[in-house]
DNA sequence: CTTGACCTTCCAGTGACTGGAAGCCCTATA
DNA sequence: TATAGGGCTTCCAGTCACTGGAAGGTCAAG
């Protein structure tokens, strides 16, 4: 299978394939003319990669999962924590942004958004009372 | 003024405002020996990145509001659709979040997450049905 | 006069790609 | 058989917003 074939079926850009193949995630074979040939492994292993990135993950993260997923001896206890931590920084994101949007949100109230130039937005940002 | 008081009143690392000169968000004039000497506006300044940064601003948008904050004729129609626009990308940013912690949080919920191979979360990664 | 805490510049690296240039390879059609 | 197009390759550079570190000048205290 040649790179686009496999891009379009993972979902992920020939680049980022490319990319991920720089950095040791994944390592097809090359035909007599240079191409990349792509294994049915490598597509499973692209497509896992595609659904980790999706949640998410870092990219070494991905890489530890990928070995976890290759392991047949490891341990669920492993994967786990490391979706346990992977899961608090999402949850630790979503708040940081949800008081971003509860503090914009009140001030894009605030605002009357016509042509004068008094802004409570400006005003906010520019004295240390919040 | 010197840097390292400004970046405690700022709250704002010497090295990021160092940054924040060279991308020209600020000016300060310089002692005789070569020292940044902050006026009390490049303070004022520097207080107010700091609380657009903290809203999530990029730093371009950063440069308009504070364009937008010196200019007396502004219309607060202008700040207020770029805080509309920057509003909409930070509840984006939370449904995507949020989307993967219940994905993620199911997974580690239905993982047992002992000392067996057996795992969901991996399960999940590898077939193409999340 | 030395110590240590400042300050300066410059260079390089982060994460995870992404864009673009230059050039080979393959296939189909005129 | 020539050529046009697409796809493939590599390599280099840029993104965003810093951050770390090295090498060296400056300043105040003891």
């Amino acid at each position: 299978m040649n790179i686009s074939e496999v891009a379009k079926r993972a979902g992920i850009p020939p680049k980022t394939i490319r990319y991920y193949e720089e950095i040791g995630l994944v390592a097809p074979p090359r035909d007599t003319n240079g191409y990349r040939a792509f294994r049915d492994s490598d597509m499973h292993k692209l497509a896992f990669l595609s659904r980790a990135r999706a949640l998410g993950f870092t990219i070494e993260n991905c890489r530890t999962l990928l070995a976890l997923w290759e392991d047949q001896d490891r341990a669920s206890a492993d994967v786990r924590a490391l979706a346990r931590d992977h899961l608090k920084d999402i949850e630790a994101k979503i708040t940081d942004l949800e008081e971003m949007r509860d503090t914009l949100s009140s001030l894009v109230k605030a605002c009357a958004g016509d042509d004068r130039p008094d802004c409570p937005i400006l005003k906010s940002l520019g004295n240390a009372k919040l």
